[in-house]
DNA sequence: ATCGAAGCGTTATATTATATCAAGTCATCC
DNA sequence: GGATGACTTGATATAATATAACGCTTCGAT
């Protein structure tokens, strides 16, 4: 299992990889990585958590950006469209995506305590997609969110 | 896989199963199934589909509940914390556990046409219990949401 | 009967997200 | 190089979902 999340890491790479793999899927098929999009795939790509909304709203207004939400709703459209993010459904927040470029079926482990999130690849999907094809249902993306505790928080909880 | 939602099936059974089996677990476990509670538990299993709070809380005011939103997600965050009803991330919405009494982690199909939602058992959760826990993570609660198409509607599409 | 916890009524507000329409941008075709 | 059409953005308004807070009531235990 590949996980994203929990380790200590070189995050200006994080961005850097990230950006470059945006730009490369978008180059390759012809979409349009605008300012704005640009920028709320950066600052997921920095902040390297899931945040709403409209927290992403407030610091593209700071930067001279417009202040509707729709603003930032579109960008996240698109981003989550073409797999450079992803929502978390639990928290109604939005993250970068931790696999840029794969084509794959997330997993996320939310912890309850801090709301780190982090993106792992699932073990899992074909198994369900065939028990849901034997009743006929067609399986065409699936949202898999596990809540629980992080390392960091087991540690910290223990020690109180 | 039991799985309960596209089938036919004779509909006050299900009701009166569902009210008994929350009957039962209240009784054992000290809760109080109150009149509102009850009262949404049934407006969910005579339904029979996800429902969003507020289309909840217009029934409840149409029978002389009263019509704030705290009415309706009290009665749910009772129901939804013992098992009773289960919350669809995926659409904001509600639904009655089709497993009442089985302590189980439910799996959704959601229909991308219809909406319609049928709840499964699912196949997998050791094992992802078990990679998680190799990265220090520990796993309280899971949530699985398929989107896809059901029988009807794959029949109905095609047809067309 | 009284006490404390749980539940409910009510007002207000917070949070998340979308509809709509006009105006701007960009690639392409002629 | 201007017309065209698809896509993108600006801006206003509103919809949809959910929670905070406070006081009163109800219930069950002592």
């Amino acid at each position: 299992m590949q996980t994203v999340g929990f380790e200590n890491h070189d995050h200006t790479v994080c961005v850097g990889v990230g950006m470059k793999a945006a730009e490369d899927v978008c180059a390759a098929q012809g979409l349009r990585l605008t300012k704005g999009r640009r920028r709320v795939l950066e600052i997921l790509l920095q902040e390297h958590r899931a945040m709403g909304a409209y927290d992403i709203l407030g610091m593209l207004s700071d930067e001279g950006f417009a202040s509707q939400p729709p603003v930032v709703y579109r960008a996240l459209d698109f981003l989550v469209a073409n797999g450079f993010a992803h929502k978390i459904q639990k928290l109604n927040a939005y993250i970068a995506c931790a696999h840029p470029g794969d084509s794959h079926t997330p997993v996320f482990l939310i912890c309850r305590a801090c709301e780190t999130v982090a993106e792992t690849a699932a073990p899992l999907q074909s198994t369900l997609g065939e028990a849901a094809e034997k009743i006929g249902f067609k399986i065409e993306t699936t949202i898999v969110e596990a809540e629980g505790m992080c390392p960091r928080c087991r540690e910290t909880e223990t020690a109180v």
